[in-house]
RNA sequence: GGCCCGGUCGUCUAGUGGUUAGGAUGCCGCCCUUUCAAGGCGGAGGUCGCGGGUUCAAGUCCCGUCCGGGCUACCA
């Protein structure tokens, strides 16, 4: 049988790092075993939905690389696949009356403060905490047929069995068991008539043919609503794969708290897909061996479910920042022209470095000059950005890194400045350079910069390059730090070079 | 409280009865070198949560215990 795998979100927020990895393990799963990838939509919560969420779920799993055979968007043979679309269509209705005929559900019309109250007295009393039966479990046709005449709005439960041994047979951990005697009756149908998740996605699972449910672990607990929901209806339930999900730096559950979980966060933040598809797949599953960078199609390739940690994940941004890093640095000089200026003409990029948290920070503003700089010269913002490759970690970093290139006059860093432009020959280094840099041809070899330097340390019995290097990097670049400087200078060029020297003769003592 | 899941360097992990417990990241040092990176090399960092067993031999199997987490909604 193919494998039939689905992820499931629901639009009720916008998508985080979990609903990626988990949406990351199936798609993996799905072309690992040539089987089908589908995305569906549980938006059975009326009162949480978030417009434009779904828009931003199927965006930001398609900026990761991650597609799918049948969806809302793309349809398929097992449509519709949305579940507000579905109970529309009746498919829910049909099956709850089948488990209501067949005594495997019943109606209770029980109040919100009715149910409080039940809670409460169960905390106070030290009992399991849940709906174990109540008034209406075992009501007579006659009382509900009166509660419904009188129009009393009402939920229909599952009636779980009682005395029973249910066991969830999960592919990471292998047999999880649970009394039945512990597990409470689950509403299947809200009292506005939509479906809850535990029958809406084990219903649709089994229409939809899937085999393999991958879901995060806190579905465990209620793994035994479902495989008795599976059991009622007479149905094989699909394999269980419960996979951990990722927690913050303190052990928790990732959220808001620990910083930038959405997963445009990480786009607008500077992060390559690429990148964080590979860090966010290592996260609670391995190849084995020792290998680590791996691209989409060798993540398909070496994929199994098997190979899945059943302990928890703390999400490492110092790695994730390093990995990110080295693909950067591999990329070409023109794919770096065409990212960077995808990255800094974003305006929902420039709207996450305005917003309050980084808004005292240069990158926004750096990477609005970048912007400009780019369209302006496209051909020097490539080599810029080759220079720099090596010494950023995310798109982000480029503003500021290559800023000294573009601007007419760099800002000249007064420790800098107090250092290297105090030497005794400096003012001589710059005439003699700016001389030298005259010529009607306005490029220069990196060989012919070394040239220039050396000859000029050589000629005035300069031994060592540093104190040569140093004045000529911060006259140009107004820093002490930054790319090789006879690469600097040749992205330059000379009338840039001769324009900064002479600009540094005017701030010598 | 009840039920369930988890526990190998700070972090991600390899490991399926016999390894000096390996790799990666981060940290430190050295090399390279015009700085910073990158890269190369090396180092520190783990009584495999703890305690008992089983076994010639246990991170690996069994029991207990502690700690962490999840669920306990007409949310997913």
């Amino acid at each position: 049988m193919s494998v039939r795998v689905r992820v499931a979100p629901s639009p009720t927020g916008a998508p985080h790092l979990g609903i990626l990895r988990t949406a990351l393990f199936d798609f993996l799963c799905a072309r690992h075993h040539r089987g089908t990838m589908i995305l569906r939509i549980e938006d059975t919560d009326r009162n949480r939905f978030v417009p434009g969420c779904e828009e931003e779920i199927m965006a930001s799993l398609r900026w990761l690389g991650i597609d799918w055979d049948e969806g809302p968007d793309v349809g398929g043979p097992f449509g519709p696949y949305r579940q507000s679309e579905r109970k529309e269509a009746g498919i829910y209705a049909i099956w709850v009356q089948k488990l209501l005929d067949e005594g495997y559900a019943y109606w209770a019309f029980d109040t919100p403060e009715e149910l409080e109250e039940m809670r409460e007295y169960q905390q106070v009393n030290r009992q399991p905490v849940g709906y174990f039966g109540g008034t209406w479990r075992d009501a007579s046709g006659a009382q509900v047929e009166a509660a419904r005449a009188s129009g009393k709005p009402g939920v229909i439960r599952l009636k779980m069995p009682r005395g029973r041994l249910l066991v969830c047979d999960d592919l990471v951990r292998g047999r999880v068991e649970f009394d039945s005697d512990t597990v409470d009756d689950p509403v299947l149908i809200k009292a506005d008539g939509m479906p809850t998740y535990h029958f809406a996605a084990m219903v649709d699972d089994h229409l939809m043919e899937i085999t393999h449910i991958i879901r995060g672990v806190e579905w465990i607990s209620s793994a035994p609503k479902h495989v008795w929901l599976f059991e009622a209806f007479g149905w094989t339930p699909p394999q269980f794969v419960h996979v951990q999900v990722i927690n913050g730096p303190d052990g928790k559950k990732l959220s808001k708290r620990h910083g930038d979980t959405r997963v445009f966060d990480f786009k607008y933040a500077g992060f390559l897909p690429e990148a964080l598809a590979n860090f966010v797949a290592l996260i609670g599953w391995a190849p084995g061996g020792d290998r680590e960078i791996m691209s989409m199609d060798e993540l398909v390739e070496a994929f199994e479910l098997d190979g899945l940690q059943p302990s928890p994940g703390v999400f490492d941004i110092e790695k994730l920042r390093w990995m990110n890093g080295h693909y950067l640095r591999g990329l070409s000089g023109e794919s770096l022209l065409e990212k960077v200026g995808a990255y800094s003409g974003d305006p929902d990029v420039r709207a996450f470095w305005a917003r309050d948290e980084h808004a005292a920070l240069p990158t926004g503003p750096a990477l609005a000059d970048l912007s400009r700089a780019l369209t302006l010269d496209p051909a020097l913002a490539e080599e810029a950005f080759v220079l720099v490759r090596e010494r950023v970690v995310t798109l982000a970093d480029f503003g500021e890194a290559c800023d000294f290139v573009f601007v007419d006059r760099p800002v000249m860093d007064p420790a800098a400045v107090g250092k290297w432009l105090t030497v005794p020959h400096a003012r001589r280094l710059f005439e003699c350079l700016a001389a030298d840099l005259v010529s009607p041809e306005d490029a220069i070899s990196v060989e012919a910069c070394e040239r220039l330097v050396r000859s000029f340390a050589e000629g005035h019995g300069i031994d060592k390059l540093g104190p040569v290097v140093h004045p000529v990097r911060v006259a140009l670049t107004g820093r002490t730090v930054g790319p090789g400087l006879f690469e600097l200078m040749s992205v330059l060029g000379r009338r840039r070079m001769i324009e900064r020297f002479e600009n540094a003769l005017r701030l010598l003592p």
